[in-house]
DNA sequence: GCCAACGTTGGC
DNA sequence: GCCAACGTTGGC
């Protein structure tokens, strides 16, 4: 039997990534790099797998907010900024025998109807244990549960199978 | 730009 | 191992 589907939360800054620019992307797929947060990393490495769901989050921006979903068409493998030198991600502490970081790539699946604005996400009741609207969060990485999952593509206007 | 929250670093 | 200092995140 193949794995259990998984659900998360990616967080991007629109400026740098947003969800516009993966769909627009070759094959509406990046690979998602330059996380350098351990409990993010760990999550990327162990949990992440091949087909789980991704609410695609842009944050620091006006109005955040979940802009689509994709998928994990790859899952954890070391993160290739990390080496790089030129790169803003490069880590001269890594040693490539045992990378540190780690990345995965996504596939945009679907834009939402619309934008949901965090605001929105706050006002829904079923959605009052998500992590993303913890006070004080700031991992860029997080799960989200099935249920939570349904309740934001409902939300997105997206078919719940999505 | 402010600032609360949190993670990381490094001296001890 | 403690904890102060510092850096970053991210909503507002």
């Amino acid at each position: 039997m193949p794995p259990k589907r998984r659900y998360w939360l990616f967080k991007s800054e629109p400026d740098a990534f947003s969800f516009d620019d993966l769909w627009k992307a070759k094959k509406r797929t990046t690979l998602w790099d330059g996380v350098r947060n351990y409990q993010a990393r760990n999550l990327l490495r162990d949990d992440v797998q091949v087909g789980d769901g991704v609410l695609y989050y842009h944050s620091s921006c006006q109005p955040p907010g979940v802009a689509g979903i994709a998928e994990v068409v790859r899952a954890g493998y070391p993160d290739p900024t990390q080496f790089d030198p030129a790169d803003a991600h490069h880590d001269p502490k890594s040693d490539p025998g045992d990378p540190r970081w780690y990345a995965v790539d996504i596939r945009a699946v679907a834009r939402g109807g619309r934008f949901v604005p965090l605001e929105e996400l706050r006002g829904e009741r079923r959605l009052a244990d998500m992590g993303v609207l913890r006070r004080g969060n700031r991992l860029s990485v997080q799960p989200v549960s099935a249920a939570e999952w349904k309740v934001v593509l409902g939300l997105l206007g997206l078919p719940s199978r999505s």
